[in-house]
DNA sequence: CGAATGCTTGACGGTACTCAAAGATTGTGG
DNA sequence: CCACAATCTTTGAGTACCGTCAAGCATTCG
């Protein structure tokens, strides 16, 4: 039984709802960092619910260019997309050691015909999914690159913090330059650059693959990004 | 009703799941192009369904950059996210006469409750929906300008044909080129330069508000945009 | 006919990209 | 435990792409 469920950041369910989930689930499954939860050209017959870890999920066009398209933590659903669409989607990749619970493809219908209100969890996870994706879309449209690298930042330490993953002001940070580079539409020399510039502002620290914000006010009046309020939030 | 039923690149619906939609739909509404259909920063009571027209979701930075999110045809449905999360959101503007169908946020549950099969749609609906916004991410992130403009003609032009508003291989095109560059993160000057630059190449073709693209192979080799098959599109 | 809006162009500057190479860090095998 | 490889970070130099500014042109509308 998934023990995200005393988490305060998400919605307790009833018991039959909760049984529900169990019988909908066909495992558990573990991927390294680094490796793939899904490939990028190969739709997964599986559906996932991060347990815990850090993954991201990404694009790359033909020549090789990458876009991280959004972070994937802990209660993030993994897959929705490949459902309904047909042809090539995205991959997911492990930036931490991830564990995962696994669903059957074959097994969402069923699970809203017979549940309707995790149907509609779902459906609730998929818009706050593609509203982080709104906001990335923003970043990398309209902002600089100082606005960019403050954004995901604050971005990043905000989602890690709401699912409890703070310990005395530091998250994990499992990410390279490069990831970040992918992340916000930089190339991995200028992104180095201005993480250099911001880290002699000092309003964040990095240390042994972990990450403090130093000065939130001001990290987010850099990059425009303000923290909203948040519901609790469904856990498939 | 909704006159879209006929057209083939939507799923037909048995008889019941009709009756559903028609009770929770509340009537029907007409926007001017450069009118709101969802102001930025209030949510909307109330969801919608495009039935004519072309519309966009867009967000903007407090010191007023624009970034246009995607772009909204005939069978979209707008307006969940604001559902699901607190706070500001993105707005939605009509850039032709937009006819929608309305339904009433608070009958969102009742409808997933009674119609589970409805609920499944309109997560299908949502999961299309933010690989669009992948897709404009992987845009505004990694293509350069050739490509951006590239991607996007086709992007647009395959989306209107797809739902039959293509004329004699013309489709509507309401959008200045500010609106182009707000969607592919472009300033409206290097926007300007680089259309013209591909109008030269004769690959496609604007007049009067409407764009026909000549050659679409050669676009979507420039902008590593290529058409994906796809299913029916459920309506709601 | 004048105002408003949108398109086009040139000039110039700056942000960000590419190339290249030198540190720093981590991991691995002898 | 050290040597070496591999990976990641950092820095500099040079360039190019794209942004900003400014002004002229075209079209539409009242």
């Amino acid at each position: 039984m998934c023990g995200l469920r005393g988490n305060p950041a998400f919605t307790p369910l009833p018991a039959e709802q909760l049984d529900a989930i169990e019988s909908f689930r066909s495992g558990a499954r573990t991927v390294e960092a680094g490796q793939a939860v899904i490939d990028e050209f190969r739709p997964s017959p599986q559906l996932f619910t991060v347990y815990s870890g850090w993954a991201f999920r990404y694009k790359t066009l033909s020549d090789g260019r990458r876009q991280i398209l959004n972070f994937l933590l802990p209660g993030d659903f993994i897959g929705l997309q490949d459902e309904f669409v047909d042809g090539q989607s995205h991959g997911v990749e492990a930036a931490t050691t991830v564990t995962l619970c696994v669903f059957p493809r074959d097994k969402l219908w069923p699970l809203f015909h017979r549940q309707p209100r995790l149907g509609y969890d779902i459906t609730w996870l998929a818009a706050r999914e593609e509203k982080m994706v709104d906001d990335n879309l923003v970043t990398a449209g309209r902002r600089n690159a100082m606005e960019r690298v403050a954004m995901l930042l604050m971005y990043l330490y905000r989602r890690a913090q709401r699912v409890g993953m703070e310990r005395d002001g530091w998250v994990e940070f499992p990410f390279n330059q490069q990831h970040i580079a992918d992340a916000i539409g930089l190339s991995l020399v200028h992104t180095n650059k201005t993480l250099r510039r911001l880290q002699q502002l000092g309003l964040h620290e990095f240390d042994g693959g972990w990450l403090r914000i130093i000065d939130p006010k001001a990290l987010e009046t850099l990059g425009d990004y303000f923290e909203r309020p948040l519901r609790p939030t469904p856990l498939i």
